[in-house]
DNA sequence: AATCTAATTTACGTTAACGTAAAGGTAATC
DNA sequence: GATTACCTTTACGTTAACGTAAATTAGATT
């Protein structure tokens, strides 16, 4: 049940709260990550698109793409639909997760590092 | 001590060894990310420039740009000087500490979103 | 001597992710 | 009714990180 009252926010709104332009937002909309509504030609964000949009800054602050986002909201949005599909989508996710988990090992690697650093800074 | 007779590389190799193109160990080297020597006019790598070679790839695959690398080799090189030039790099060692934290956080999240959807799909 | 093979430099091209005007619409306020 | 605030679209500009092609060099091989 969506509640029609439910609050919604202005894009300056979003882009004040996430410290981003407004012009970055609609570049989302643009490259279909976000799709307002509108009220006139004005558009209006729900909570849910704010979600969205937290969705998409997240990954960009992991070094994602704007494709590579789409690609994972895309998998979000499929309907559970042909089994051949859900493969697909399987075995994205698996492909995915491989890369994340390469990335923490990276990250933790990197943060020794830093941490030898300090140390020899002392 | 620096053996001479220490094991070297050609760009090729490594590019091979690493999956990236020559070009891109030239484009490393023009923004000043690692300088093998020469012999004649033909690069000639060392174990010590792989070595960085692997920590820029690395870098890349957290998702940072070539400035920030270079700015982390820079911290790297930078002989233990000025009192306010240390104090300067344990500032940056933090700040970049805590990106590496939130990055740790996100993906965290995402890994735990993309078991949802993969649970979702079954 | 000619032909590979692997390297070089120079330089223009490409893509992603926005930045930055410019020109205009609408609704509230002075 | 004019100004102000906030939004819109259109479109050209910018930067990073290479790609790609052209012309050249130098050593090894046939």
């Amino acid at each position: 049940m969506q509640n029609p009252n439910e609050k919604t926010y202005s894009i300056t709104e979003l882009s004040k709260e996430f410290e981003i332009t407004p012009r970055s937002i609609r570049h989302y909309e643009q490259e279909s990550l976000i799709s307002p509504k509108r009220v006139g030609s004005q558009r209006v964000y729900t909570k849910g698109d704010r979600v969205r949009l937290q969705l998409i800054l997240r990954g960009k602050r992991i070094g994602f793409s704007l494709a590579e986002i789409r690609e994972i909201i895309t998998m979000y949005d499929s309907p559970s639909g042909e089994k051949k599909q859900t493969e697909l989508l399987l075995d994205k996710i698996e492909q995915r997760r491989q890369a994340l988990k390469q990335q923490q090992q990276d990250i933790l690697t990197t943060l020794k590092e830093l941490t030898e650093l300090e140390q020899r800074l002392k």
